[in-house]
RNA sequence: GCCCCCAUCGUCCAGCGGCCUAGGACUCCGCCCUUUCAAGGCGGCAACGGGGAUUCGAAUUCCCCUGGGGGCACCA
């Protein structure tokens, strides 16, 4: 039989790193064992499930570079992957299982449910709900066309224990005091989590359930339901989760954790991908940086950690600049001239687009975030630079500076060719007739064209920015300098 | 409170009874390269939570403690 997983996200919030993580493994298994990756949506909360939401998830996604063979928006054989398309099929479980004595009609009211929690917790006992006050279910049925409207709450079998074989965690077990009778059904006659996930898991033949470990303690509840609905349960696997940088569950305090803010943070999706793939998996043979298609080749589900992992971003930053660096050159000028379009919110004239692209190799080779490029060219998109106050401190008010850049200004405009070799001639040979050094003959310069100390290689800049922008550029700092 | 899971450098991962004076990656710190900043090269700092037990021998097995995480809803 081959594995069929899903990944069954509730649209009640953007798809953020953990949940992406999920996804991610189940979609590595997929793929590496030859089973059916499957999207499902778990939209049962229609009070906080959101379209837009909805419309997040499946853009992550896919900018993730994560693909599925059946389920929402794809289709495939079990018809609609929405939860809240299937609402008739859930309710015929529940009614089916109390016909046939699984489970049972509560009448149990949040006052009677709160103190039992209450005593119990007082008690040192667990604070499981066993149906103690609905031990009479003669009067039922008077009690609904009375117009009573009960749950319906699956019937834990006590005493019991419901044990299974976890592929990340091993055996693990859980006696039934420790489970209570859970609502699978609410007055409303809209299903619980416990009851639509089961049922669509059994539904669509998942063989393998892949998620959080958040669920861990939920699982004999699934398991149980599964069997009463006379099938056989899945196999599961239980992912440690992730925290922020403090040890603590990520959530939003820790800033943006959704995928959709990591793009516009200027990460790139395979990045992402191979950091997340590393949380918890390590691809053997000191491998760190691989692509997804070799990480299908290498994932091992049995070989996932159980250590929940700290989300930090100074390794996907690291790795993200990696990406950069790997980035086919025309691809990188494609999505700097895409961003700092955006960024100015102009189209780009001609003579801006040529010296991005003459300064592109340059900036790619030192570039973490797509976003920082903006700030990395900005000298070459504007009419005249601002100078960085701490640069020029720096530099500008040194003696000789004056000098220097008024020599600068004559050799380079007696340049006949004006490219790269050239230019540093010109430049070497002028600090070798000065006799002074590359740092204190070059950083005026520097200074001079692109207003800071830190640039993209000065040869190159000066190449890129063209002869006339050039010498104005040294003359007007050259007259700031008095 | 009750139940479940987890425990190696600051972080992510190796290690699955002797190969460990514990390995790799990120971060940080030096040095080299160098026109700045990066990148790259070289080097360094840095960990088996504590206590028992098993064993000739434990990071590796078992128990207890401690610590961290998760769950205990008519949320998912």
């Amino acid at each position: 039989m081959t594995p069929r997983v899903r990944f069954a996200p509730s649209p009640t919030g953007f798809l953020h790193v953990g949940g992406a993580r999920t996804a991610l493994y189940n979609w590595l298994f997929a793929r590496s064992s030859g089973g059916t990756m499957i999207l499902r949506s778990d939209d049962t909360d229609e009070e906080r499930s959101t379209p837009e939401y909805a419309a997040d998830i499946l853009d992550s996604m896919r900018w993730l570079g994560l693909d599925w063979d059946e389920g929402i928006d794809t289709g495939g054989p079990h018809g609609d992957y929405r939860q809240s398309a299937r609402l008739e099929r859930y309710r015929a479980v529940a009614d089916r299982l109390v016909e046939a004595g699984g489970a049972y009609y509560s009448f149990a009211t949040p006052e009677q449910l709160d103190a039992f929690r209450d005593e119990a917790r007082a008690a040192g006992t667990a604070p499981s709900y066993d149906g103690r006050f609905d031990v009479d279910q003669a009067d039922a049925v008077k009690r609904i066309a009375a117009g009573e409207r009960p749950t319906i709450r699956f019937q834990v079998p006590r005493p019991g224990r419901t044990t299974f074989e976890d592929i990340v965690r091993g055996e693990v077990s859980f006696d039934h005091s420790q489970v209570d009778d859970f609502v699978i059904l609410r007055s409303d006659r809209t299903p619980t989590y416990h009851l639509a996930s089961t049922v669509d898991d059994v539904d669509f033949g998942i063989t393998h359930v892949v998620r959080g470990e958040d669920l861990l303690s939920s699982t004999p509840k699934h398991i149980l339901l599964t069997e009463a609905m006379g099938a056989d349960p899945a196999r599961y696997a239980h992912l440690s989760l992730l925290m922020g940088p403090d040890g603590k569950k990520l959530s939003k305090r820790h800033g943006h954790t959704a995928i959709s803010a990591y793009r516009d943070a200027g990460y790139l999706p395979e990045a992402l991908v191979n950091y997340l793939a590393l949380l918890g998996w390590n691809p053997g043979e000191d491998a760190t940086v691989l692509p997804l298609n070799e990480m299908v080749d290498r994932f091992d589900l049995t070989a996932v950690s159980k250590n929940p992992a700290i989300f930090d971003t100074d390794k996907l930053e690291w790795m993200n600049g990696v990406y950069i660096r790997e980035m086919d050159p025309a691809e990188f000028v494609n999505q700097i001239i895409a961003s700092i379009e955006a960024d100015l919110a102009r189209p780009l004239t001609d003579g801006d687009r040529a010296r991005l692209v003459a300064m592109a190799p340059h900036v790619q080779e030192r570039t973490k975030l797509l976003t920082e490029i903006g700030d990395q060219v900005a000298f070459l998109l504007v009419d005249e630079v601002e100078f960085d106050e701490a640069s020029w401190a720096k530099v500008m008010t040194k003696p000789g500076v004056a000098d220097i850049l008024d020599a600068a200004g004559e050799r380079l405009a007696a340049i006949d060719d004006w490219d790269v070799r050239s230019i540093e001639e010109t430049l070497r040979g002028m600090i070798a007739d000065l006799e002074i050094g590359a740092g204190k003959g070059f950083q005026p310069i520097r200074v001079a064209v692109s207003g800071s100390t830190v640039s993209p290689p000065l040869f190159e800049s000066l190449e890129a920015l063209g002869r006339e922008t050039t010498l104005e550029r040294v003359r007007r700092a050259r007259s700031l300098v008095g």
